[in-house]
DNA sequence: CGCTACCTGGGT
DNA sequence: ACCCAGGTAGCG
């Protein structure tokens, strides 16, 4: 499933292997994948552009096109990409496929369907998705604690839902909110705004680290090529109810905050 | 702001 | 035969 470090590895194996090539045409199996627009408008605009660059903002895969064009591609919960020759078969799931000159495929595939495409003239693609309202990256140069701050001043959600919210910080998923929260020894539901300034400090430090470390280690999934990531076998609490904590050997405890799964040790995280 | 819908397949 | 899923938009 896909978090930041999945979606940056696949933004980087992008830029490697897709920049400078031309996208000659589109098929959309699954109309629904479009985020606005028929099938035949978003064939028609894609074809024949080449791809002049690759980057991500929050989990948005964002491809730069000729002529100013983006096409933005989110995963959801279970999309991805594979990059194959074009007689590879193909997998029932797939939702759209890209013709690349080269004779290779690139295949937006999702078993349960939530992913999405955007295609439109930049400018126009920034608005229609909301780009601008996002917070700021966890993973650029200059995020410090400071920031952290500032974004969660005053509020009084409990401090894992508000690390999800990518308007808050552009960063965080599940796993990698749980796993931050563990390392910094704060506890889930804690109120954001009443994180200390040293509990800020430590909490950017963890984001961070842990996001570099998924990255480092090609995330949790399969990437472009289909080979697998490693970041699942490295995780301290993250889908480890009632294991020990790494760090105190209390039992890890599971919560449901918002409707979603928080693992967390409520010995070491206050 | 919290809840639900979106949708399929893998786990129990 | 049930759940349940690492995300988000849109609703009340």
């Amino acid at each position: 499933m896909a978090e930041v470090p999945e979606v940056e590895i696949a933004v980087r194996d992008l830029r490697a292997s897709v920049v400078g090539r031309v996208i000659e045409r589109a098929e959309v199996l699954s109309p629904s994948v479009l985020r606005f627009g028929t099938p035949e408008e978003f064939a028609r605009t894609i074809a024949g552009r080449r791809v002049d660059g690759v980057r991500r903002r929050a989990k948005w895969v964002l491809m730069a096109l000729e002529d100013d064009y983006t096409l933005a591609i989110h995963f959801m919960l279970f999309g991805y990409l594979r990059l194959v020759p074009d007689d590879a078969p193909r997998a029932a799931h797939t939702m759209l496929v890209l013709f690349l000159s080269g004779e290779e495929e690139l295949r937006l595939l999702d078993r349960l369907g939530y992913a999405r495409v955007a295609l439109a003239p930049t400018a126009e693609l920034d608005a229609r998705l909301g780009l601008a309202a996002l917070g700021p990256e966890v993973l650029a140069d200059d995020f410090a604690p400071e920031m952290l701050e500032d974004r969660l001043r005053r509020k009084r959600v409990p401090i894992k839902p508000a690390l999800l919210d990518q308007h808050v910080v552009a960063g965080l998923g599940n796993r990698d909110a749980d796993e931050s929260l563990w390392r910094a020894r704060i506890g889930p539901s804690r109120p954001a705004g009443t994180l200390s300034r040293e509990e800020a400090e430590r909490l950017t430090h963890a984001m961070r680290d842990v996001l570099h470390e998924g990255i480092a280690r090609r995330g949790s999934m399969r990437d472009l090529r289909g080979r697998k990531g490693e970041s699942l076998r490295h995780l301290d609490v993250f889908e480890r109810e009632g294991e020990p904590c790494p760090r105190c050997g209390g039992p890890v405890s599971r919560i449901r905050q918002n409707g979603r799964n928080t693992f967390y040790c409520p010995a070491c995280q206050q």
